[in-house]
DNA sequence: CTTATGACGTCAT
DNA sequence: GATGACGCCATAA
């Protein structure tokens, strides 16, 4: 089977995914950099197992682009809370702008 | 300790 | 800009 998602991880990253503010988005890689640690990937594995009791939605790749599986259902969550967003040809992606820093939380 | 997995990241082509 | 390959971290068996 494959390996569960990391018990300890877990309240830590959806500890600060709670802390996004709506509108705005945050990284893998931020996220697990504020941990200490580079497991971007670690952080989406919590978020695939218990992401469904936070707003993964505000938890985006570098590129700025949703989960691969959920960038349509992504995309309500933005629309509904006015996160900026920027249309492409191909579709969308996060603006730059929309990206939350933790330094500039507002808390 | 080794192997396998993953809602990722960055670099090379 | 898209695709492929390797790296990275944490956990389970």
């Amino acid at each position: 089977m494959s390996a569960s998602p990391p018990a300890g991880f877990v309240e830590a990253v959806l500890d600060i995914v709670d802390r996004i503010p709506p509108g705005r988005v945050a990284t893998y890689g931020d996220i697990a950099a504020m941990l200490g640690s580079r497991g971007a990937r670690v952080v989406g594995q919590v978020m695939a197992y218990y992401g469904s009791d936070v707003a993964w939605w505000r938890v985006i790749r570098a590129g700025g682009h949703p989960p691969r599986e959920h960038e349509d259902r992504a995309l309500t969550h933005y629309r509904d809370e006015g996160t900026a967003l920027i249309e492409t040809p191909a579709g969308y992606r996060i603006s730059p702008s929309a990206r939350w820093h933790p330094e500039f939380a507002d808390e």
